[in-house]
DNA sequence: CTTTACGTTTAGAACGTTTTGAACGCAGAG
DNA sequence: CTCTGCGTTCAAAACGTTCTAAACGTAAAG
């Protein structure tokens, strides 16, 4: 093969590893993923493994966390027992898979908390002598601020996710190419 | 201190730390914010280690990043030789130099190598014969796929992170609030 | 029924990260 | 000048995570 398209690919999946560790991931997913994605045909895990020098057990692991995050999906190869996988190559799906599936249910995990916690300041917050008063109407306040941040973003992400429709991505992908 | 108090600080400061982590900053340095968030006075190193127990040089080196990120300011309080600290509590000053840090440099990282791929598949594109051309378009393809898409992030992050002014957040907190 | 070719699971090794406590350096107080 | 109270740094230890290779399970092939 071309020692460029060789050194493209290379660069890119090691820049998937990356990126896909800075957000939470583990780095071999996203190597994994880039592989997918830059190839014309389904892989095999033990293709994976012996592209990427990884064990077969990595490979397995990884790869079911990769489909379970919608991010591979399994392709069926009739007269194949091996299993095949190709990259979701919507990128727009891959990020509301996440959105949806991880930082949503975060965000929503700390509204819960804060919510609670408004609740019972509020509720204590009468029968209180002067000096602790103060204290539970400041931490209230702050976590009030808390609330209406987490609130926020909760909307933002789920307009987002939501939006399956709204953008055309072609459309966008012809407006920013060159 | 009333236990309620006491309890919703305890919550909110695991939560905060929860998050921290989430977002790939060490779980001390969420609590180390919650706590100093949810403190009507500035605290000193030693405060902060008694009240979270952890050791003193823990908390020297995280209250140093969360300073660096602007989470939190050094409070000069005079007579005293102790360092202390307050949080910085303009949550979306937080967001913001988070974002403007850190994802918006990885997004430009991302792109550099992205940019340069392109320009090297390009190159050859034309010399190649038939069967790596194909290899070349495909891979070419997928690449410039990729670039779109973190072009449109990093226009949405700029577009985010420089929008100081366009957002009155009291206005934001007054429509949310119950 | 046995063998083969695969995917999954798992125990242990390797690795990286975080935490701690001690050593250190520095500045102000006595 | 010495002592004390601080913050910082650092090496070692504790810890958690990830990787691997081997064992295992399973199903198809022979």
């Amino acid at each position: 093969m071309h020692e460029n398209i060789e050194a493209v690919q290379e660069s890119t999946v090691a820049g998937l590893g990356r990126l896909a560790g800075f957000f939470g991931f583990s780095e071999v997913m996203g190597r994994l993923y880039g592989t997918l994605l830059l190839s014309p045909e389904a892989l095999s895990l033990d293709d994976l493994a012996e592209d990427l020098q990884i064990s077969k057990g990595s490979v397995s692991m990884n790869m079911r966390s990769l489909e379970r995050w919608g991010m591979a999906k399994e392709v069926w190869m009739r007269g194949e027992r091996k299993k095949y996988y190709m990259a979701e190559s919507q990128l727009w799906t891959v990020i509301r898979n996440v959105l949806s599936g991880r930082e949503l249910r975060e965000v929503q995990l700390a509204l819960e908390v804060l919510e609670e916690s408004v609740d019972k300041l509020r509720a204590v917050e009468d029968e209180l002598p002067a000096d602790e008063s103060d204290l539970a109407k400041y931490t209230l306040r702050r976590i009030a601020d808390l609330r209406s941040f987490f609130q926020l973003a909760q909307m933002a992400l789920e307009t987002f996710v939501d939006s399956r429709d709204e953008f055309d991505e072609d459309e966008i992908n012809r407006l920013l190419a060159r």
